[in-house]
DNA sequence: TATCAGGCCCTAG
DNA sequence: CTAGGGCCTGAT
């Protein structure tokens, strides 16, 4: 068990916030979060949360994959006074984290998170890991998959990945898995490109498109310059910014302003 | 029953 | 280069 006071962290923000489809809320209110091969569960009481982990799990990949090393008040501090909107989208979400995350795993999730409902996008990445995943164990004989290596995806058969319920986006995951496999795109260059090379080198593959190319760059590169715009975002900035999104007055952190407007649109306060 | 969701691909003009 | 149809499935 690690326990740590952290300002400006939410893990049940972080949860609601989209970026992640695999954190499950626990009976008990703590959180179980699988990521790549790794697993969890956070316990949070205000700003003192508690990491079901050694120390030495949380220094070696929890503390950078929650991002806790950055100071989110230096961000909420950047917003514009005067901008209302942002500024109080910003304190419902001032909890949230860019995590973090893995490249590959990005890549498949925001694949499937095309046109799709976010309980559904659980579901089918569930599924995937479930069968193409390595099975794993905690120290204390909790379960849990790993997320599927390229190969095995690139292993699998349309009609097997439809059978988990991904639908027409089958084929793009098929069809990646197998340009990752084949060389055609290598992750490990994507991992040592700036954002506008790796925002480039993403859309080569086959059902990436530029919203989720910039969702992959943020949540798994951690280029908080990509902005990815859906249709809330889209409805909001329309409502909200006649002028257009002041992209300047951020420039360099629109990823975490996109975020807080995301999770006000989602979760407007009652 | 129709529509559309955290898009993208492909084809036609 | 832009517009528009097609696509899995589930929720409303």
């Amino acid at each position: 068990m690690t326990v740590r006071e952290i300002e400006n962290f939410s893990i049940s923000q972080i949860d609601r916030s989209g970026q992640c489809f695999r954190m499950k809320k626990l009976a008990g209110g703590s959180y179980a979060v699988t990521a790549a091969d790794r697993y969890v569960q956070v316990f949070q009481e205000g700003e003192k949360v508690s990491f079901s982990c050694t120390e030495q799990e949380y220094d070696e990949f929890w503390r950078q994959y929650f991002d806790l090393d950055r100071d989110y008040g230096v961000y909420l501090a950047q917003i514009d006074p005067q901008d209302e909107y942002l500024s109080r989208a910003a304190r419902r979400g001032s909890g949230i984290r860019i995590l973090r995350q893995d490249l590959w795993e990005m890549i498949v999730t925001f694949l499937i998170s095309q046109q799709n409902t976010i309980t559904r996008i659980r579901r089918c990445v569930q599924n995937i890991c479930e069968k193409y995943g390595e099975k794993c164990f905690t120290a204390e004989g909790i379960s849990y998959y790993a997320f599927p290596k390229p190969q095995a995806l690139a292993d699998a058969s349309e009609e097997e990945l439809r059978a988990c319920n991904l639908g027409y986006r089958s084929k793009y995951v098929l069809r990646t898995a197998q340009s990752i496999v084949s060389g055609e795109v290598s992750l490990d260059a994507v991992r040592a490109m700036t954002y506008e090379e790796a925002r480039a080198e993403l859309l080569k593959l086959y059902g990436i498109g530029e919203k989720v190319s910039a969702c992959i760059c943020l949540f798994a590169l951690h280029s908080l310059e990509a902005f990815p715009v859906d249709t809330h975002i889209r409805q909001a900035l329309e409502n909200h910014y006649p002028n257009g999104f002041p992209h300047e007055r951020y420039s360099g952190v629109q990823g975490v302003m996109q975020q807080y407007i995301f999770y006000q649109e989602l979760f407007p306060e009652v």
